[in-house]
Formats: structure tokens, C-alpha cells, sequence
DNA sequence: TGAGGTGTTTTGAACGTTCATAACTCGGTC
DNA sequence: GACCGAGTTATGAACGTTCAAAACACCTCA
């Protein structure tokens, strides 16, 4: 009781000296196993803990991570950000470290801000989202000598992703679109399209990639597929108008690049009338949000939760090595997954299909 | 250049004191002009920033708040939640403070997280969300002096709101709601609903009232209104499944709780080929998430950034308060608006109206 | 008996800052 | 010319921790 214990305080009530309650706590195999068992003993009945400024003056670690949180839906949107966070912040603490969150205007913003994180020294290494074409944030980090991981690949025409400098996690979102198209597939579609962004959005033109290799591994490239593919901006109504100018040329199903590029292609897809697949619309979104659980809508989902704990692991294993040499960068590609989900009837504006069988 | 400078390194290349430093950097009223400028001049050309730690171990002041991060969607939903992160972290910012996420399971984890993290005394405050009935966070946080503002009323039957010992910062839902079913009163309609949670849920009762005193205030209450109000799970198809009931029974228009209500009631109402108000369909939303947006949605917004503002304003005011004599709390509660959206005729599943301009 | 370990504990110093207080400077007053 | 007070600057100490090195205890072996 009274004031709250410090180390000397507990060494002055159990007649040791500072050094060993320290060591009890960071180097328990100095300590003789009695004194050891005494100090564990005092500590959890004082419900002392180590002070971190105090730590962090003498070491120089905080055991702080941070991330700048974009302004809403750039780079990951909406769910996305919000699953990443949570287990961002889950995966830090179970290591002993804490998120701390930091807002720029910009790639030279979030720069400064990093470097005055830096200099008031309370922050350890950081994490990068929304990475792109020419990003200039991974060049200034790997030239200060920052400890850091990104969410997503480099995205260089150049530079093979593997050979990077940095470490990295991504999700494979080829993967995830190339199954979704192969589910269309296997229920007979032949006519196949793709609605995604224009291209040169590396992310966009990933999710594109994987639906064109799963048509060339069916032998369905050569009659025109390009034609089943558009580029547009992300959102309900333009994934409405151009999906409707695919059905009308003949497309009979749609893998998108968004969920809200499926919702689009939904109404689209309602208005044109087109034959279901037994209940299931064939549109398949991206990033399995909770309007896609909540509609019934198929979509492609991403492992957030692995990112986060793979982008904390590297990140402190970075920072457990020396901080002179460097350590091996590390990449990782993870793959996603379709959810497959069967609408409310309800919902799609139609009567519910006479149960067969 | 050489090492990073601290105030001894700075002040000896300067032949003044530390303390000279140190002043003119926290007190410049106490430092002469000339010597002021000179001791600027040098901080900005060193780059020299106070270092956290050093600072936090003397003053006992971390400059830190952090805030529980919710489980995906509890409390305070999806896209809300980014902006009030981001608006938040941003209010943060331009008060020199940061904001540190943490994560906890129940009320009980996150009240011995915040011991914890008290403990280890690196957070200066906390701010607390998706307060509800019987919340026994406030009550700790009291009693431990520990600084804190709610987002969110403390839903008590017993105790006036703003008769609580504690700050905190809300949204009047109701004034909201009370705009939205005003909206469809002025477009004629007189058996206008509402669609919410069931009862017993503190946001989801003020929401309904707003509704309740709008059509009290049109003298719409007699004729059976509770009728026209039901309270369902929040998910679209419960949203449509209830509507679709709600339109059986004669009511020509919703107001609803949330957008995933508002989304479901949208597609009963067109299922049901109920008339619309040019062009808009009678259906207001709740949140105004990028889902409404999209869709073209009415819905009832909250004011979250300046939520975030006043809850970061309040939070420094307590901090700067001397540590023993409480601080009056202070009670805001912030007016919600209704933006007002006409839906892409495309995504309503129906020919767009003949231009009459 | 003493030299050399090895395991355990203690001591001095340092990390960078601010508080409390002392010291100095300078103009004005008696 | 000594004294005072206000304005400005400097000094000692402290915040709580860990590093580096010293000290101590005990054991083995020549």
C-alpha cells in the first residue's frame, strides 16, 4: 500500500539490492533459484512493474510500434483497416509492445512525423500501409537505418518484390480471384468477366492477374477474355453501369476487385434478369466486408489477422537483433481465400427458388 | 552530423546552462530575448528535440492517451470507428499528445489493462467508448483519479446524464432521427416508421424517441403509432424480413437505426413496388457509412470529428488541472444531421424517372 | 595454503530531463 | 557605498531503470 513500489523500494523491504530484483526480472538465470522466489514473490504481492520511462532512458527502447492512419479509406479501406488494427494491436501486445497511431497529410507527412517520432525517441519501429508505385517512405526508412515492415509488396515494374531491401507482408489476392473464377467455372460460366480499377494500381492489377491465369489454365484466353475485363472507379453506381455493359455483351458472371464494384454488379446483374446459379448470384467481390456477410455476397477475404502477426513477428525480430548490422529482410505472401455465401432471397428482389429435392 | 544533441550538448556549445535551455524551451518568459534567440536559433538548427523519456521520468507526464480498441463492430460500428480513430488521433496530434491503442476482451480486461498501463505509467488519460447500461468502468476510473472522458451517455435509468461525476462526450441521436422523420413528413407521408433494436439498448431508445417527438410535434401519435415501430437484430435480411412486414401493414415510410437496417428496409421497399418521393426512396439511414453513400442513402450522421475534438479538448483540460483537486466534469451533447442523398436510379432496380425537372 | 574458477550479489555511474534553490547582474534608493 | 528587488542564469538533486564492473562466497585443484 502507500506509494507505489519502485525498484529500490522493493530491494530496501527485502534486504537485496536493486540489481537483483532487476535481474529477477530480466535475467532470472543469474539469480539463485531461493532469492529468485523470494523477489517473484515480493513483486507479485507489491504489484510492482517496472516503470517504462525509467527502462527506456537506460536502454533506449520504448517497445512502442507505430502506424499513421490514413485518412478514411486510402490504400485499406473501411473493415479492412478496422480488422487490421485489432489484431495489429492484439499481435504487439501478446509480444509486450503497444500501437501507437499517428495521422499525415502525405508520403513527405508521414516522413516528418516518423522522424519526429524518432528523434523524441519513444517509438521502435513502424509499420508502412498503403504501399504504391514509387513509394519514397521505404528509401528514407532503409537510409536512416529505421526498423520497419510494410503491409504490401513494393509495387515496382523494376524490382522483383523478392529482392526488396525491406521486409514486406502482402496477401496474395491473385490467389483468392483466380479461385473465386474457377468456382464460376466449375458451375459452367464460360463468359467470365472481371471488374476491377484501371490499370496500374499493383493492387488491382494482382486481383486481375489471378482471374486471367485461372482462364488461361481452363483454355479460355484466346476468345477475346480481355473483352470481359474493365477498368473502373470504386464504386456502386460505375461498377453498376459498366457491369450492365458486360452482361449485355454477353457475360454471364463476374469476379470484381471490390466489394463495392460486386454491389454494383448485383443491381446490375438483378436488373439484367440473368439466370442464377441456384440461388447464388455469380458476382464475387473482394475483401469480405461486412456489407458482402450482410447481403449474401460472395468475396474474396484477405488473412488480416496473419498480416498482423507476421508484420509484429518480423518487426520484432528486427529489433531483438543488434542494432548495428542489419538483419536478412524477410517477404511474405499470403493467400487469400473465397467465402462462398448464399444471399437472402429476400434480398436479391426475387422469390425465394422452390426448394428442389 | 555527429550525435543526437541533447540539452547539456546543446547548452555547452552554447556556454549556457541546461536550465537555460530547458526554459526557453517550457518557460521563454523567464529567458532573456537576446539569449532566447540565440538558444532557438541553435534548437532549430540541431534538429534538437526533448527526449520523452528523460522528460516523462521527471515531470510524470507521458503525453500519452490511449483508448480501448473494440472487437470488430461493438459499440461504435466500422466505418465510425475509422473516422473516430482518425479524428481522434488527430485532435491527439495538435495538442502534442498521442494516442496508444489497446486491446481487451470485456470491461473487466480493459479496466486491468488501464491498471496496467497505469501502472507502468506511460498514459496520461483514457477515453472510453461503447458505454451502456450498468457500465462499471466509470466507477473504477473514478475511484482511482484516474483522468478519463466517455464517447457516449452513461446510460443510466436512475441518474440524470448530466448529473455525472465523470465527462463525457455524445451524439444526440434523437435530433437526428427527429430531422429524418420531419423529412418524410413534409414529403407528405403520415405513416412513417421506425425500425431500430430491441428496446433496452440506450442509443437504439434515443433514436427512437427522436422519431417519437417528431410525430408527437405533427400530432401523429394517437392514430397507432407504436404500431409502426419494431425492433429487430441489426442485420440487413432481419432489416427486410421486419420492413417488408412494416409495408404489409400500411406504412408508407422508415426511419431506421443503422444503415444495415436502412439497407434491408430499402430492399423490402422495393420488393414491395411502393411509390417513391421523386426519385428518393422513403427510407433513412443511420451513420451515414460509405455503404449508404454508395447506395445513395439517406442517413442521420454524426458529428465524430468534432466528438473526437472535444473528447481530446476535455481530456488535456482535466490533465492540465492540478493532479489532487478534481475537475469539474462537463457534459456535451452534440446535435446528429441528416444528408440528405438521391440513390443512382440503377441501383434501385427501376427506370430512371422521366426528367421533369 | 593459495590460485583460479564459477555463481551470485552489490556498487557506481549513466540515460535526459525538470524542480527547487542558489547565485549572479544591474538599476534604483536610501 | 551598501542594500534591495527584479530579472536572468546556474547548480545540485532527483525521477527509475540498466550497464559495467567490482566484490563476495564458495568450490576445486594443485
Amino acid at each position: 500500500m502507500g506509494e507505489k513500489p519502485t525498484l529500490v523500494s522493493l530491494a530496501r523491504d527485502l534486504g537485496v539490492s536493486r540489481q537483483t530484483v532487476s535481474n529477477a526480472i530480466n535475467a532470472p538465470h543469474r539469480v539463485k533459484p531461493a532469492t529468485l522466489e523470494r523477489v517473484r514473490k515480493a513483486i507479485t504481492e507489491s504489484g510492482y512493474r517496472p516503470h517504462v520511462a525509467g527502462r527506456q532512458l537506460r536502454t533506449r527502447r520504448s517497445r512502442n510500434l507505430a502506424m499513421r492512419l490514413h485518412p478514411a479509406s486510402d490504400g485499406i479501406n473501411g473493415s479492412i483497416l478496422d480488422r487490421f488494427l485489432h489484431a495489429l494491436t492484439e499481435s504487439a501486445q501478446r509480444q509486450g509492445y503497444r500501437l501507437t497511431l499517428f495521422t499525415a497529410h502525405d508520403d513527405e507527412g508521414e516522413i516528418a512525423a516518423v522522424d519526429e517520432l524518432l528523434s523524441t525517441a519513444d517509438i521502435d519501429g513502424f509499420v508502412l500501409t498503403g504501399t504504391h508505385h514509387g513509394d519514397s517512405r521505404t528509401a528514407w526508412l532503409l537510409d536512416h537505418q529505421v526498423p520497419f515492415v510494410c503491409f504490401g509488396r513494393p509495387w515496382s515494374t523494376q524490382v522483383d518484390p523478392f529482392e526488396a531491401r525491406h521486409s514486406w507482408v502482402d496477401v496474395d489476392g491473385a490467389s483468392g480471384t483466380a479461385e473465386a473464377t474457377a468456382l464460376l467455372l466449375g458451375r459452367g460460366h464460360r463468359r467470365i468477366g472481371f471488374l476491377g480499377w484501371p490499370a496500374g494500381s499493383g493492387v488491382g492489377d494482382d486481383r486481375r492477374a489471378g482471374w486471367l491465369r485461372a482462364l488461361a489454365r481452363a483454355g479460355l484466353i484466346d476468345e477475346g477474355a480481355a473483352a470481359h475485363s474493365v477498368g473502373v472507379e470504386d464504386s456502386v453506381s460505375s461498377g453498376a453501369r459498366a457491369a450492365g455493359e458486360l452482361f449485355d455483351q454477353g457475360t454471364t458472371a463476374l469476379v470484381c476487385a471490390s466489394d463495392s464494384l460486386a454491389l454494383g454488379a448485383l443491381a446490375a446483374w438483378r436488373e439484367a434478369g440473368l439466370p442464377d446459379d441456384e440461388g447464388e448470384p455469380p458476382v464475387i467481390g473482394f475483401d469480405d466486408t461486412p456489407v458482402a456477410a450482410a447481403l449474401g455476397l460472395s468475396s474474396v477475404r484477405q488473412p488480416i489477422e496473419e498480416v498482423a502477426e507476421h508484420v509484429v513477428a518480423n518487426l520484432v525480430h528486427q529489433l531483438a537483433a543488434a542494432p548495428s548490422r542489419g538483419v536478412q529482410p524477410h517477404h511474405q505472401l499470403l493467400p487469400s481465400t473465397l467465402v462462398v455465401r448464399r444471399p437472402d432471397p429476400h434480398l436479391l428482389g426475387r422469390e425465394p427458388p422452390t426448394p428442389s429435392q
